[in-house]
This record gives structure tokens, C-alpha cells and sequence, in this order.
DNA sequence: TTAGGGTTAG
């Protein structure tokens, strides 16, 4: 047998290439074993790869005149972290004669899914089939993450069902794609099938039953796989402890989140503080998530990530916080070198919180400097124009949106017509609800239904607004019989807003919220037994309204007010300012009538 | 020297 190196010099002619490889096979002692060239080449390549110098490891590779598979599934392993740049590598393989192996099919489902590619993903699954490697764990549990996290959920359940072995690693990977791709339910349900079939389950199957239970709000399954962490000696470690904080807070559970999150003193990464100051936000507990935003800076002295950021901006648009919304904006561009824009996520949360926080013209000003524009953004800078009654900057912001080539979604037309119908522009609202479907192919849901029979109500339309509902197909929600009856509350009669009320309360809606305004037809028709009807409803099924609530800030301080509440202290100050504005309307006949007034600004 | 892993906006 010929020594290795006359061996090596027979396949790669770069002589600097050769004494490299030489040097390095000479370091590692390969070449006093006796390996294969091919496994020499490939050895090579991953030391390069490893060092990290991908620009010799192609070198090497492109100047060996023979190309065995193990070089190329060396090569294109070695790409891992470059998705784009391996899958090129992918096509030059396979335009040659050799077939791909189980890594080279792993690594490139895998790139698939970082660079959303599914029709690639489905032909490189095609292939690996044909090739033989259907029944591969490997290849499986990369097709099947692939599939789930590119929408094909079909396809996904197809590649684990047609598994001939499934694995720890294949069990999970269908787990936590169907929760990644919303089917939580049936990532509950495999979770279960893979318990049956005799698998305990690790930390990483925890992860994605934890992001199923906080997506369904399966408190149960939540306590029961946290009961277990807390079980085990580690407890879980600061990943799985975070999806904890997380699950617990997606189902409500604000207080159970902050005690796991004080437990986990020692252990709480940005990450962790991210989780619980959106999660915060999320249930409405504003001031305790800025609060929280302080807390990791100041006292332990933690950077705040553009999640703990974004859940922060949320909480401001909340309450209004404007000047709080301004100075997290300012840590955002402080922390961008010159020329970075914002990410968009953090971009639309700003838009938001602008328009939230009564400053469109900032919210504008974010929105163009913004490159990247993603729908949501667009839905937002929307719905901040219609906050402030500007419907024509909506529309034409909305006209601005379809000529750039971004589709319009069901979101986009919610914020429109909404925007429309607070700027009085019935015409057009009525117009760009009809085209929303034939023009757009964009389903009508409830809000859109009900955007619009409030455009009609409340220009007065009230008849019309009422026999479009009649027209409605299908099963008409709470949200637009309360937009027609708010509609029928706000103009001059009460024969239909009591025949409206009459219908609604005999199909006993479960949002209790609904009552307050059948009580209210019926008190404007001077019914007042139907009135004792329906808050005894309301009383008996022992729920109660959750109270309408608006805050406005003023030199930096928040001013709540919510129905019924004296308690501020400039109470008696409001009510006057209140008792002006109203004569005002008065004056311009746009005021409600006597016996509304008295129910309605009599409790304020 | 191949596969599954935490948080975020309307």
C-alpha cells in the first residue's frame, strides 16, 4: 500500500494546500494510522471548519479532484451556521452523481427552515425518501421541525407517522413544532401517545409542553409539568424556569409568575425579566412591568432586551404613559449604532404606543424612519391615525400600503373602517367593506361587522345599520349586536333600540358587559321593568362587568378614571369641566338625550 | 462529524 501522503498528493495538486494538510494530518497523527484518504479529507475539513476558517475548508474541498461522500457531507455539515451558503453547496452536490447521506439531508432540512424555503424543504424531502432514508430518526426529526415550523403542519403529522422508529429527539420535535405552530391541543396530545409509548420526557420536551399550555391556557397540564420540574433536584434551569414565568402569566396568573420568578433569584437572565415584564403588561399590570424595568437595570444592574423593552411600551400605551413610552424610545436609539433602524417589532410597538399615548405625529415619525415595513406596522400607524379621527391620513395611509404591495389583513381592514367610522366617512366605509372581500379576498369577521354597522349607527343610520345586521349570514356575535345598540343608545327614538334590546336579551349573550346597554334601551323606552329584568339577569349569574377605564397623563403623572369612581382628587374639578363640555353639546345639538344623560353621566 | 430548546407588537 502507498503511504498517505503519495496518497494525498494523487488527489489534491495545490502544493500549499498539500503541506497544510500534510502539517495538520502530521499534528493530529493520522497519517500513522491507517485511515482512508477520504476520511483524511474529511477530517481536514471539519479542523478547518472547527478553527473557524470556512474559506480554506472550501479551498481544500474545491481542489481535491475527487470528491467522495464523506467530503461532501463534511463540507456541507461544516455551513451549518450559514443556511444560505450550504444550500448552495446542496445544489451543487446533487446536480453531480453522488447521493446525499443522513447529515447532508439533517443539515439541509434544517437550513430550510432558517430560510423559510418549504418548497425546498418538501424536494430535499422528496429526495431523501427516494434515497432510502424515510425511516431515518436523523432526517425525520429535522423534516418534521422543518414542516411545523414552516406552516405545513400536514405534512409534518405525514413525516412522524410514516417514522418507522421514533426517539426521544423525533418525539419531541413534533411536540414542540405542533406548539410552535399554534396546535397546542395536539402537541398536548402526542406529548401523551409519547408518554404511553415509554418515554419520560427531558427538559427539552418540558420547554415546548410549557409553550403549548401557556398558548390553550392549560393551567392544569401547566402546574402539573411544574410540579414535576420542581420534583426533579435542578428545578430546571433558567430556560425552563423562564417558560414557567411565561406559562403562568399567559394563563392569568400574574402572582404564581412572580413568585417563581423571586424563587429564581441567582438565575434570572434578561431573558427571564423580558418574560415576566411583557407578561405584566399583558395582564394589565402596567406600573408593576415598568416598575420591573427599573428594577433590572438599577438594582441588578441587568440591560433590559428589546422584548423587555417591547413589553414595557405596552404597558405605556396602556396608561398613557407617555413620558415613560419617550424615555424607553430613547434607551432603543441609544442603543442602535448609527445609521441600525429598529428592529420592526420594537418599531411597532413604539408606533403603537405613540398613538396610544396621543402623539401620532411621533407615531408618524417612527413609522418612516422604520425601513422595514412589515404588515403590523403598517396596521398600527393605521389604527394610531383612526385614534385621532384622522380617517383621511388612514385611508390614504391604507392606499399607500396596497400601491407598495403589502396585503392588506383582516387587522388592516378592522383599523380602517374604524378609522373611518370615527372621522364620519360612512361612504367610503361602506364602500371598502364591500371591496375588502372581492378586491382583497380578506374574510368579513365580527369586527369588521360590527366597524361597520357602528359607521351606520352612528351617523345616525340607525334603521339601515339595523337591517344590515338582519342581512347578516351565520351566527351574529355580541360585538355586533352591541355596536347597534350602542348606535340606537346615541340617536334620537327608542323603538328600535328597544326592539334590538328585546332580541338580544332573550338570547341571554355570556358577555355581561352587553346587559348594561339592554338595560340602557330599555330604560330609554321608559321600561323599567325590563330594566329590573336584566340587571337581575345580570345579578344572577353572578358575574360582573369588567369597568370601562381611560387614563390621560399629565406632567408625567397617569390620571385614571373609571365609571363610578370619585376618588381622584380633583374629582369635583372634572365633573365641571364635564358639566361645560356638555352644555357645549348641547348647543351644537350633538348631545345625548335627558333620560340617557341621567343614567349614564349621572353615575360619573 | 447530523435531529428536538426560553421572551416580544396590531
Amino acid at each position: 500500500m502507498r503511504n498517505p501522503k503519495s496518497l494525498l498528493s494523487s488527489c489534491i495538486r495545490d502544493p500549499k494546500t498539500l503541506s497544510t494538510l500534510h502539517a495538520l494530518l502530521t499534528v493530529s497523527g493520522t497519517l500513522s494510522s491507517p485511515s482512508s484518504i477520504a476520511d483524511s479529507l474529511s477530517r481536514l475539513i471539519f479542523s478547518y471548519a472547527r478553527l473557524p476558517d470556512l474559506p480554506s475548508a472550501l479551498l481544500l474541498f474545491d481542489s481535491s479532484p475527487h470528491k467522495p461522500i464523506s467530503a461532501w457531507s463534511a463540507i456541507i455539515v461544516s455551513h451549518s451556521r450559514h443556511p444560505h451558503h450550504l444550500l448552495r453547496l446542496y445544489h451543487r452536490m446533487i446536480s453531480g452523481p453522488t447521493t446525499p447521506d443522513s447529515p447532508i439531508f439533517s443539515v439541509a432540512l434544517k437550513a430550510c427552515a432558517a430560510s423559510s424555503d418549504l418548497d425546498l424543504g418538501r424536494s430535499i424531502w422528496a429526495r431523501a425518501v427516494d434515497s432510502g432514508y424515510k425511516g431515518d430518526a436523523f432526517v425525520g426529526s429535522s423534516a418534521v421541525k422543518m414542516f411545523a415550523e414552516l406552516g405545513a403542519v400536514e405534512d409534518a403529522r405525514r413525516v412522524f407517522e410514516g417514522m418507522r422508529r421514533r426517539d426521544l429527539v423525533s418525539w419531541t420535535s413534533m411536540v414542540s413544532g405542533l406548539a410552535r405552530a399554534g396546535f397546542a391541543v395536539n402537541a398536548v396530545e402526542i406529548f401523551r401517545r409519547m408518554r404511553s409509548d415509554g418515554y419520560e420526557g427531558d427538559g427539552v420536551v418540558m420547554l415546548a409542553l410549557l409553550r403549548a399550555c401557556a398558548a390553550i391556557g392549560d393551567l392544569r397540564l401547566g402546574r402539573s409539568v411544574h410540579g414535576r420540574l420542581l420534583r426533579r433536584s435542578a428545578g430546571g434551569g433558567t430556560e425552563i424556569e423562564t417558560s414557567v414565568v411565561d406559562m403562568y402569566v399567559k394563563n392569568g396568573e400574574a402572582r404564581l409568575a412572580v413568585r417563581v420568578f423571586e424563587a429564581m433569584r441567582g438565575r434570572r437572565s434578561a431573558v427571564t425579566w423580558g418574560a415576566l415584564i411583557a407578561g405584566l403588561a399583558q395582564n394589565g399590570l402596567a406600573a408593576d412591568a415598568l416598575g420591573r424595568l427599573v428594577e433590572m437595570q438599577r438594582i441588578h444592574g441587568l440591560c433590559p432586551d428589546s422584548t423587555a423593552l417591547v413589553g414595557a411600551l405596552s404597558a405605556c400605551s396602556q396608561t398613557g404613559s407617555l413620558e415613560s413610552g419617550k424615555s424607553v424610545h430613547g434607551f432603543m436609539t441609544r442603543r442602535l449604532g448609527l445609521g441600525l433602524e429598529l428592529e420592526p417589532i420594537s418599531a411597532t410597538a413604539l408606533v403603537d404606543m405613540y398613538g396610544k399615548c396621543g402623539s401620532p405625529g411621533s407615531a408618524e415619525a417612527v413609522f418612516h424612519r422604520t425601513g422595514t415595513k412589515d404588515p403590523i406596522l403598517w396596521n398600527v400607524m393605521i389604527s394610531a391615525y383612526g385614534a385621532h379621527g384622522l380617517g383621511r391620513e388612514a385611508l390614504s395611509l391604507f392606499l399607500e400600503m396596497r400601491d407598495t404591495g403589502v396585503a392588506p389583513d383582516g387587522v388592516t381592514f378592522s383599523s380602517l373602517l374604524s378609522a373611518l367610522s370615527h372621522a364620519g366617512m360612512v361612504e367610503e366605509g361602506l364602500a371598502w367593506f364591500e371591496r375588502m372581500v372581492g378586491e382583497f379576498g380578506v374574510h368579513q369577521d365580527e369586527r369588521h361587522r360590527a366597524c361597520v354597522v357602528d359607521l351606520l349607527a352612528r351617523s345616525g343610520r340607525v334603521e339601515e345599520a339595523k337591517r344590515l345586521v338582519e342581512s347578516m349570514e351565520g351566527e351574529l356575535g355580541t360585538v355586533v349586536w352591541a355596536a347597534l345598540l350602542a348606535g340606537c343608545l346615541n340617536s334620537k327614538g327608542s323603538e328600535t333600540g328597544l326592539a334590538v334590546a328585546r332580541r338580544v336579551f332573550e338570547a341571554r349573550p355570556d358577555d355581561v358587559g352587553i346587559y348594561a346597554l339592554v338595560s340602557n334601551a330599555f330604560a330609554k323606552a321608559g321600561r323599567w321593568e325590563l330594566v329590573a329584568e336584566a340587571r337581575k339577569a345580570v345579578k344572577d349569574s353572578g358575574r360582573r362587568k369588567v369597568p370601562g377605564y381611560s387614563a390621560v397623563e399629565v406632567d408625567g403623572a397617569v390620571h385614571g378614571f373609571v365609571m363610578e369612581d370619585k376618588s381622584h382628587p380633583q374629582f369635583g374639578m372634572v365633573k365641571q369641566v364635564l358639566g361645560r363640555l356638555y352644555q357645549q353639546m348641547r348647543r351644537l345639538d350633538c348631545a345625548p338625550e335627558e333620560e340617557f344623560e341621567v343614567l349614564d353621566f349621572g353615575k360619573f
